[in-house]
This record gives C-alpha cells, sequence and structure tokens, in this order.
DNA sequence: TGTACATCAGTGAACGCGCGTTCACTGATGTAC
DNA sequence: TGTACATCAGTGAACGCGCGTTCACTGATGTAC
C-alpha cells in the first residue's frame, strides 16, 4: 500500500477530485503511520500515484492537508455519536430515526450516555492514531474552526444527554462538571487501553457502564 | 539552552560521569522538545556540550537512552506518589514519615488516594511531554522491565490504596477494577487538560475528588 | 472539419535541512620502568 | 626524576536517509475561429 501505480491525469475542469483522493489517502495513511507526526507529504503521494508537489495545488502546506483529514474525522465521529441509538447496542442494525433519545419515552437518557459512550471509545480503539490526532497533542496546533477546542463539537454531543440525566433527576449539579468527567473518563479508557497494551485490562464494555454510572450518580 | 561552550573532558576513569550529564541533559530537552519523538541525540550533545558520537560511549541507541530517561522519571513517579502523604495536601511540607497512611489511624484510606491523585496529576500537568513519554503511545516499544506494563509499579501505588478504601468498608468489588478506573479516569485528566488548552476546565482539585470520590464509591 | 492556442493538471529536479549512526583518528592522561 | 607507552574520552568527517517546499517546465485537453 505504500506505493502504487501512476494515476491517470484528470482532466481539465476535474483536477478537484484528486483533492479528495489526497484526503483519503491521508485519512489511510494516518492509521497506518500510527501518529499525524509521522504522516508525509511524500507517502500520501506515493500512494495516491502523484508526486508529492502536486499536493500543493490542493493544500498550500502540509497541516492544512492534516486539517482537512481531522475535519473530516470529527463530522464522522459527532455523526457517529448522534446516530447512537440506546436501542441499536450491538453497533449493527441500521434502524430508522435520526436522533435517538428523544421523544423515545421508554429509553432512559443515561442508555443514551451509555450508547453514546460505547461509540466514543469504540472509535478511539478503533482508530487509534485518528484519535489521537483528534485529541492528542497536536490538534491544538492544527486551528480548526471550532469555537474554543476543536474536540467541543463532539463535546457537546456527550453533554446534551449527560444533561438530560441529571434534569431526569431533578440534580442541581453542574452538567459541565459531570459531562466533563465523563470525557475524561472515556479518554483516559481510550488512550490507555491503546498505550498499555500489556496491561491486564478487564471486560470493555463492563467498565464503559461502570465508568459512567457511577460518574453519573447522585 | 540548545547550544553550550564545549565541555572539558573527563580524566581517564572518570568517563561514567558523562553517562548522568547526558540523561540529565535529555530529560531536560525533552520538556522543551514536547515529545520524546522530537528529542535529538544531536540536541542532546549539544546541550552537554559534546559531539553526537560521543553518546555511543554509554548508549548504544536512541531509544537505550530515552530508557534512561523514563525508568529514572518512572522511579521518581513511584517515589513521589509514597511521599504523598494525605496531611500534606499543600505540596509544601517535607514532613517526616516516609510511607504515609498505613499506621496513621486519623487518616482514612480515601485520603491517602486523593492525595496521591493529586500528585499524579500535579506530576503529569507540570511534566506533560514527559508524562507522554511514561504513558504515551510511545511507552510500550522502549522494552522496559517492569512486569506487563512499564506503568505497573507506579499502578501499583493506586492499587494499594484503592484496596484499603474498599477493605475499610467492607466492599466485596474488585479492587483491581476500581483502581483501574480512578487510574483511567486521571490519565484522562492530565492528557485532555495537557491538549485541550481552550476548553473551559472547572478548578483542578475539585474535579480530582470529584472523580476519585465518585468512581470509588459504593 | 481543421488548425492555433490558452488552459491547467501534473512532473522532475533541486533546495537546504536535521536526523541516527559509523569510522578512523587525536591528544591528554596516568602508569611502568 | 625522566621517559616511553598504553589507555581511553572524546572529535570530525562522512554515510545515506527522508523530509517539506520551490521552481521552471511539459504535454494533453478543450475551445475559438
Amino acid at each position: 500500500m505504500t506505493s502504487s501505480e501512476p494515476r491517470t491525469r484528470n482532466r481539465p475542469g476535474e483536477g478537484a477530485f484528486l483533492r479528495t483522493d489526497i484526503v483519503d489517502a491521508a485519512d489511510a495513511l494516518l492509521a497506518e503511520a500510527g501518529s499525524a507526526d509521522r504522516l508525509s507529504l511524500r507517502g500520501i503521494a506515493r500512494a495516491v500515484g502523484i508526486t508529492a508537489p502536486a499536493i500543493y495545488a490542493h493544500f498550500a502546506t502540509k497541516d492544512e492537508l492534516l486539517a482537512a483529514v481531522v475535519a473530516r474525522r470529527f463530522a464522522g465521529l459527532a455523526d457517529a455519536l448522534r446516530a447512537a441509538a440506546p436501542n441499536a447496542s450491538g453497533g449493527s442494525s441500521g434502524s430508522s430515526g435520526a436522533s435517538a433519545s428523544s421523544g423515545d419515552q421508554s429509553v432512559a437518557a443515561i442508555d443514551t450516555v451509555r450508547a453514546r459512550a460505547r461509540a466514543y471509545v469504540r472509535f478511539g480503539l478503533e482508530h487509534p492514531a485518528h484519535y489521537g490526532a483528534l485529541f492528542g497533542p497536536t490538534a491544538d496546533h492544527l486551528g480548526l474552526a471550532y469555537a474554543g477546542s476543536p474536540g467541543e463539537e463532539v463535546f457537546a454531543e456527550v453533554l446534551t444527554p449527560v444533561a438530560a440525566v441529571l434534569a431526569e433527576r431533578g440534580s442541581t449539579d453542574s452538567p459541565l462538571d459531570r459531562a466533563t468527567d465523563v470525557w475524561v473518563a472515556l479518554h483516559g479508557l481510550v488512550t490507555l487501553r491503546s498505550s498499555q497494551r500489556s496491561f491486564v485490562w478487564g471486560e470493555l464494555d463492563e467498565q464503559i457502564d461502570r465508568l459512567v454510572d457511577r460518574l453519573l450518580a447522585s
């Protein structure tokens, strides 16, 4: 996958197609490289079947390309969290409704938090390099367009159902603090399980539920 | 601090002194570099006032030098956790006893957990690059001599007081699971606060206590 | 239907850089006689 | 007390590498007449 045959040149007016291919390749290669630091423009160009300078027609710098990869993954993760309905627990069925939890009275808000927590952790463990690019030390300097911190759009998808849990219980605790605690715990879970592979880890879903339940307990 | 004047050559038989200076410089430069990946032998040599090949008299590879830095920091962190007595909360007094908590009946085990949690987090936030070298993705491949995962000596300093808390309460829950939860949360706290600097974080010690208390609640 | 031309997607060579590591060596130091 | 010598802490030049980025260019394509 490192090298591939030269790509057939796009016709005039269709040069923008290359942009997508470059982002796709960068995204795929990020998983192999393990971290954004080890991603190289030359490697990406090799995978796409072009020469490295051709990338500069679409991205002014390597960081700009990286930002495009990261932005797409941020959006994807936010979508995945929104789509994580508590009743589709196995991750199998596509089901019907778009935004779960609201409107369905038989589903407690806590189940939505649990489902989103699992989706968040699953993403992180399945794509550790991407997760690191989104929430690791590199993320801050890419200067993405989100308000405050880049992760906040994703954070909002955790904050909302956490606030719902507290509201359901008539709690007066700060939803922001509680949601932050949950985020912190899930982030720790993802990164520590990724890096400390030889540690004797317990069952994953049990740990997620335990963390969520305890951190949201009154 | 990047370059310094040439060092006066050690006398025959005293060459080993350089080893310590190299590790010291590598440790100091790690903080500037931000991550072990960005540490360079040439930069370390420059800081010590020698040429890069001189390092090879003491370390066969860059990784070997890095492992020495990491091992020293692991030991230092474990010491700091052991020294974190619950009554010396401000981090100011050196006090007397070495291993706190055991023997002192007026101090609940939970206070020891809280104190160690704060010491752990303080270390991580004050030395983010070192913390990353100990518990980040790089750590696994250095092949340090600890059983299982490199962080386990440190983890033991959390596990013990957590087990004490559970025993004190007559809980039958798994101390390993609970301690793992606490470790995960503290790790998330350190890394997320380090990387998401623009997020609106609440007060630190409050969050530490909240996480510890809730995760150890029955 | 044929030709001249402008467009533009991409190439290929080169820039200067810093890296880990190797190799043959130098030159001050302590030691043996 | 003086000299020859072995030791050893370090040097300096060089290796091959991959990197981000620049620059002048090529050559196929679509378009205008």
